[in-house]
DNA sequence: TCTATTTTTGACCAAATAGTTAAACATATT
DNA sequence: AATATGTTTAACTATTTGGTCAAAAATAGA
């Protein structure tokens, strides 16, 4: 039945998630997806066909939860020091209640970037060309009325991003030597850091 | 003889360490890097006895040439704004002559982060309690004279590596999105931003 | 040259792994 | 109740993979 079906189906993927994302693609083995499902592995393959299959379910679900955020970055027509402010803020708290994906998007690319090509291919949003123009005009605009000094705009956003995802990607790395390996003391430094930040960022563009 | 003994020994090293930098510890064949080094696959359990072992060696190799700068960073005495703009310069520098490093480093911890409690072990550098003493200091004296405005010292320190790293580790999703897959195009922009990161982080701090 | 030691190899093994299949089971339809 | 359809499982297969071993080849020492 549609029920029981979709609710296999999503216990399926929820495991497949949680594995593939902790472990990546290669690291991952199907009866581990089937057990964390409580199912048989068979039923793996009654659902979705092949290991590349589920995997590749995983990655683009994982992918479009952090593409909306970004399209309002570029899309969205809010004063540029103001957008900033609310792409941190959002942005950080993504990242916090999904503090496995980045890494595993980075690393599965790296692995296979044709992944992305396919990504790409379905996704209209970042099909396009000019994707940095409206970005582009509002920073323009910031500078002309002198709220913010001149600034290339792909360093500007890979700088915000950069500054975002990089203490949660690197976490393993920056908690072990810089926080002594304490995780209470970490999170409390990421709840903390949103601020800093966001006047980071307008600091080094303030005219 | 031990002219030969070390240049097999070494030949592996080599291989193991551009297959395991590139496709990680789980995605790594034996087989491969055996093929690579041009030997058969029993040679590489006589000098290394095991895939771990090899895949240790390979781990600490690639974690100790990213060491020096940080720790030139950390104890240096150079005044702060100096320091920042020699450390931005040869860690992206770097960063350049060994791209998949950092993402291998972020990957593998990701999946175990008992490697870096054993590497810490075997690194007096690092194991050393107050690392952070030294360059607060000068960030302090920085601030009393005002040349910068007050910042917090492991917030800063992340910003710069953040700015350094991340344009290396996410290369596949950046140039895929905001460069149109353009690897030229790409080298261009990160030849570029040396200057812009230094610029970056100085205003921010700036007074 | 003869012997001992080290290096290298091909063939092999046991375990793990993605994927298959045929049958059992459950559910809906009539 | 009988049948058809969809779901789930246990058992199995073929292949891959890390690792071993005994013998061959190369090298060193006498």
């Amino acid at each position: 039945m549609t029920e029981k079906e979709l609710n296999t189906e999503q216990k399926i993927l929820d495991a497949a998630k949680e594995v593939f994302q902790k472990k990546g693609m290669t690291g991952t083995r199907m009866q581990e997806i089937a057990d964390k499902a409580g199912i048989n592995k068979a039923l793996l393959h009654y659902y979705y066909r092949s290991k590349e299959k589920l995997f590749r379910r995983v990655f683009e679900i994982a992918f479009a939860l952090f593409i909306p955020r970004i399209k309002e970055m570029l899309f969205s027509d809010k004063p540029i020091l103001e957008k900033i402010d609310y792409f941190v803020d959002s942005y950080i708290e993504l990242l916090q209640k999904h503090p496995y994906i980045p890494g595993f998007i980075i690393n599965e690319l790296n692995r296979n970037p044709e992944i992305l090509v396919d990504i790409v291919e379905k996704n209209i949003l970042i099909k396009q060309d000019h994707l940095i123009d409206n970005l582009e005009g509002q920073i323009n605009q910031g500078i002309e009325r002198g709220q913010i000094k001149p600034v290339e705009v792909r360093n500007l956003l890979i700088n915000i991003l950069a500054l975002c995802v990089f203490p949660v990607v690197a976490r393993p790395v920056v908690q072990g030597i810089l926080f002594d390996n304490d995780p209470e003391g970490y999170e409390r430094f990421l709840a903390q850091r949103k601020d800093f930040v966001k006047e980071f960022v307008k600091n080094a563009i303030k005219p």
